[in-house]
DNA sequence: AATAGGCATGTAACCGCTTACATACAGGTC
DNA sequence: GACCTGTATGTAAGCGGTTACATGCCTATT
């Protein structure tokens, strides 16, 4: 079933069809309407790989996340997929996972698909080295369709870019943390993302506020999500009697931690997980 | 940038420079290497509009699920985009909610995308009044391509099925509460999706086991997963001494509310979240 | 040497659509 | 009546691939 069958059966040339799918004005009113009507009756949808080829545009949009089981990944994903498709957007997923590599091979595969826009998820490395080899495939992008970042950090004219509160929200749960008694405060994160880094400098602002040393070696890159905090900080002896995690699911290792060491949350140690989308506000249940 | 590009740089036809990109066998290896550099060298990819046009596949494959922002969707979602990314596909993401009618309607619009195949993930309704309408949509679109469930229930021979352990899981847990002196036991969940049926089967069947009576008013239905679990039950005042929860989200709402009414748990109450990718199971902490 | 067969390559039709340009026909103007 | 204008519609040329079929050449067979 293609645009010559409708054309035929209605007793138009194709031309016409193309008009009235395209709401092109130049029809009468007459013909819209019997063409209309055949391609309801037919049950006729047009190709979208012909439109595709011929036309400009595709209508579908292109979402890359670092990884979609993240909560707060997914529910953007959510978000951004039901605005699109009221619009009548398709959206192509891609999840890139952390490292730049694949990030950048990802953008190259939507690039390919011929996407309208592309939105990137709170994924740019801030300040790190491998900075630069990334950012330059999504100004690459930029150059060719619209780039929007939630929570990145890319500078640039042509990519439109959106940020979080992040900041100023982990600076108000730390500083909670501090005046509730806290003076050995942990800062654990799983990424380098845009979003991690924001909340760090909260902390760290928080901790300069109120007068706690800042110390280095309390500030622990989990890359590995799967990564067994527990375990980890087991391992490693820590004394802290507080504890600031970027991801919920970080907070709960700690929690585990803290009961395999018998201490009581909140009056022995204080933990926050920050999710951007929930907080296990341990410290105060 | 396009396939008579390369053609005319490397010296031959586009019909050559089209059997190096589809790895047919027909090609001197000299004029394939010839042929692979230069597109190399010219950064060219095969435009899909085109392929999609005139082959009869797409590298696409269409993911429908209720709601990604759930995780277990999210999980699913983020699993099957990895290996089939890996495979070259490409994932179109459709997030259709729980009701039949928008179900259908992201499968129709899944299929003008002309994907090459369609997994549905954990959503059929089962044994509900519009199941058959629902079915239906699968059934016809399983005429046209591969379709697989995750999680759902449709028995036709043209679509391959997976399933979960919800069921027996689901009994442990629930036999683990009644072990442990649950009496008054309380179900709930937001979905009425295949998955939630076998967590209910699961839950019944140890209930009846364990001699306990079964009260429907005890099998709370809360549809909309931001519905307020802890104000709904304060509300309606219930009594019970365990819940079995199909959602986490849920559960949490459930310990919210034996908080507010200085329930322990778990000396007091028992509660279980069961969401099919981490438990949190408070009777036992 | 004539012929057949196999392999590498080229030619051209087709996939289903959009759109610039051509055409036809109506009414309005002088 | 000749001429211009504007509107509705048709024609045909792409868009960038895939692939059946045609061609040409080289080697093996008799």
């Amino acid at each position: 079933m293609n645009i010559y069958d409708i054309a035929k059966e209605a007793g138009v040339s194709i031309a016409t069809v193309s008009r009235v799918i395209n709401g092109s004005r130049k029809v009468s009113e007459r013909t819209r309407a019997k063409v209309l009507a055949i391609m309801k009756e037919t049950d006729y949808t047009p190709n979208i790989f012909a439109r595709g080829l011929s036309g400009d545009f595709t209508n579908t949009v292109g979402i890359l996340v670092p990884d979609v089981s993240n909560m707060y990944m997914s529910r953007a994903v959510s978000f951004l997929e039901n605005r699109l498709h009221v619009k009548g957007y398709n959206v192509v997923l891609s999840c890139s996972g952390y490292d730049a590599d694949g990030k950048e091979q990802h953008i190259r595969m939507l690039l390919d698909e011929r996407i309208d826009a592309m939105v990137l998820v709170g994924s740019t490395y801030a300040g790190s080295g491998t900075s630069s080899h990334n950012t330059d495939s999504i100004m690459a992008a930029a150059e060719k369709l619209p780039v929007f970042l939630i929570n990145g950090d890319v500078d640039a004219d042509n990519i439109y870019c959106t940020y979080s509160n992040d900041e100023a929200v982990s600076y108000e749960l730390t500083k909670k943390m501090i005046d509730s008694g806290c003076r050995q405060l942990l800062f654990i994160t799983d990424s380098e993302s845009y979003s991690a880094n924001q909340k760090k400098a909260g902390f760290t602002k928080a901790l300069r506020d109120g007068g706690i040393s800042i110390r280095d070696e309390f500030f622990l890159h989990l890359p590995n999500s799967i990564v067994d905090v527990k375990g980890y900080l087991s391992m490693h002896n820590f004394e802290f009697d507080g504890c600031f995690a970027t991801e919920d699911a970080m907070a709960i290792g700690v929690l585990k931690y803290a009961a395999s060491r018998r201490l009581k949350v909140p009056e022995d140690i204080s933990i926050v997980g920050y999710n951007n989308t929930e907080f296990c506000v341990a410290s105060t249940p």
